[in-house]
DNA sequence: GTCCCCGTGGGAACCGGTTGGTGGGGGTGG
DNA sequence: CCACCCCCACCAACCGGTTCCCACGGGGAC
């Protein structure tokens, strides 16, 4: 028989372009005139259409819109955590300024987890996202190059874009925006700080041995030490992640293990909240007995005592600029690869070298 | 080597079904059923299918799919600053929840914004979300309710939920999932603990003044003095926002105007912690001089120095709980009201009165 | 008075997938 | 050897909007 002519008429459900057309006694094309174009419409249609659709309390299936061809443009962001107070602003960022371009934005944590990643990624590719910006530091294999060249490449095809932040470029050739945040630099900076200060012994609490971030900040420490002509001992690098327990272990660790040393850099200003508090633990005064600085410069930062002493980085205006130069040439510019400047945030909890 | 293809498909143009089935020699329906359905297809078939999926690296449009019907289902978070912590972890919770659930969530920071709010769940509302959840406080006016009680029908006529978590309900009728963390209870215990300290002018570092979180955890400073014979003297109830800026910026005005305290509560964590620093500048030890309080337990409240005595408020478990309340009954189930436990964790910011 | 043009609104194709109904072909049982 | 049945792929309708193209009608100009 007959396909089901059926209809729901717009009491309570949802109602489309139709119901909508049929109560105000116009063709669907009016309203949809009416409501999306600049096309010509006279203020007579154009009232009755507009109460009909106050009356339905209408409104556009977006996504019909967007197979249409109109429709709001939508950006992805991929974190590991968003828990973590720097990704937190970055999101921050990048959430408002895509607003402001008008694009809508969806966030995912990925926990670290590749899978989700990569699932995510693809989710995006489906929805036709106008970029996706992928945030944090990664191990830097051969396979994850690979692997994120096949996925920057797809997006490229499908005229999307993918974004790089914190995270390691992926060579030459590759579609893809990056924009780096400079780790080696802002921790060189720091380390030197604090070994002007007479310290020698400088214990490094790392996040995970192949994560980027990590070792660009790790070696930021190292180059310090070469260019002071201090050698470091590599008993001092410790490995752990970066959250503030982890600081809090890996300080407790040390200080059981009866490791020497007279200052602590952390990856992270958490982890350096985590450690501080292991140290206060131990019955040790930050800076008397040992000196502390970390990295990010969140606002907790100041409110640590002593004041932390770290670096700054601006999260927030990452975000913008990811999104401002993910969206900005949509299509097949130069490749971009832009790196951030940081600036050492001196406090109170580095001082100098007491010799104890 | 090239591969000749039509500027229909291939690299550079995203593909479309029937490219694929172009390219493997069957029609559109049946590469849909190879990837999507339970339909029988032969496997000579499907590998042709398949084969040229991967080829074109073809992935079905969501949007396009959404509107035939099938398509990943999509839920809204909205709150006030993913910059918060307590925030943030909610937001975490609820973003594994959905996308345990198989649901893809959008995230909406409104910096308190009415406007975007409203703008922001209108989209919402035409991208067919499964949930709309809003969390945090705000005024509890009756514009609020009107205003909120008109989206929560426009929603609920859609076949969407509307969920409040932390916010004022909207009285009884109203299509709509309440969860609440318990302001009132919460801040009770806590001040009743430092009432039974002996303090008897206590400090309430609060937040905006028609906020209902802020006016719920006001509340229960003042039933806790009640409760205890206590008058509670206006001049110490002072209103700011939940940053910790704000904080900072309250307790230097109360520090500089003379007021006389012995302890202080503060709305927020954060809060807490511009105000531990604030009397530390102005050289006053805590808890010696001044006990101190906060509200969140973020994980940062141990890293404070004392350790901050706070309430802890289960965020992550809020989170998830909203999504699966809101996605549990998606139609029209008893509208429920949730009222999440807090309890107090006592650490070392609080002391004895010492009557100085 | 007639012609032309412009302002408006309608019909239909299309966006990219999904799915119900249908029909052809091959395997198997009688 | 024929008929029956089932398997599997195709056609076409549909989801909800948008937009190209065309028809119609009225008013101004000559």
């Amino acid at each position: 028989m007959g396909v089901g002519l059926t209809r729901k008429s717009g009491a309570g459900g949802r109602s489309t372009v139709r119901d909508v057309a049929a109560r105000a006694g116009v063709s669907a094309s009016t309203v949809s005139r009416v409501l999306g174009g600049e096309y010509p419409v006279s203020a007579a249609t154009r009232t009755r259409v507009l109460r009909a659709v106050r009356e339905l309390d209408y409104v556009a299936d977006a996504r019909a819109r967007a197979v249409a061809g109109a429709g709001t443009p939508t950006l992805a962001f991929v974190l590991e955590d968003i828990t973590g107070p720097s990704f937190a602003h970055m999101a921050y960022g990048v959430e408002r300024e895509a607003a402001r371009l008008g694009h809508l934005s969806l966030v995912c944590s990925t926990d670290g987890d590749v899978r989700r990643e990569l699932e995510f990624i693809e989710m995006m590719r489906a929805q036709r996202a106008a970029a996706v910006i992928l945030v944090g530091g990664a191990a830097d294999t051969p396979e994850y190059r690979e692997r994120t060249r096949r996925v920057a490449d797809s997006l490229a095809a499908a005229g999307s874009r993918l974004v790089l932040c914190g995270r390691p470029p992926l060579g030459p050739g590759a579609p893809v925006t990056v924009i780096e945040y400079d780790n080696e630099g802002g921790a060189y900076a720091l380390v030197a700080h604090v070994l002007a200060q007479g310290h020698r012994r400088v214990l490094f609490l790392g996040g995970k041995p192949d994560h980027t971030t990590a070792m660009g900040r790790q070696r930021g420490y190292l180059a310090a030490h070469r260019a002071r002509g201090v050698e470091p001992d590599p008993a001092l690098l410790l490995h752990g992640d970066f959250t503030r327990d982890s600081g809090h272990r890996l300080m407790r660790q040390a200080l059981a293990r009866g490791l020497e040393f007279s200052a602590v850099i952390a990856a992270t200003d958490m982890v350096a909240a985590g450690a501080l508090t292991a140290l206060h633990e131990a019955g040790l005064a930050v800076p008397g007995d040992v000196s502390l600085a970390g990295y990010d410069d969140i606002p907790f930062a100041r409110d640590l005592r002593p004041a932390l002493t770290t670096v700054h980085v601006p999260y927030e205006e990452l975000g913008r600029l990811a999104v401002r130069t993910a969206l900005g040439h949509g299509g097949e510019s130069a490749d971009e690869h832009l790196l951030l400047g940081t600036h050492v945030v001196v406090r109170d909890s580095v001082a100098a070298y007491g010799g104890h």
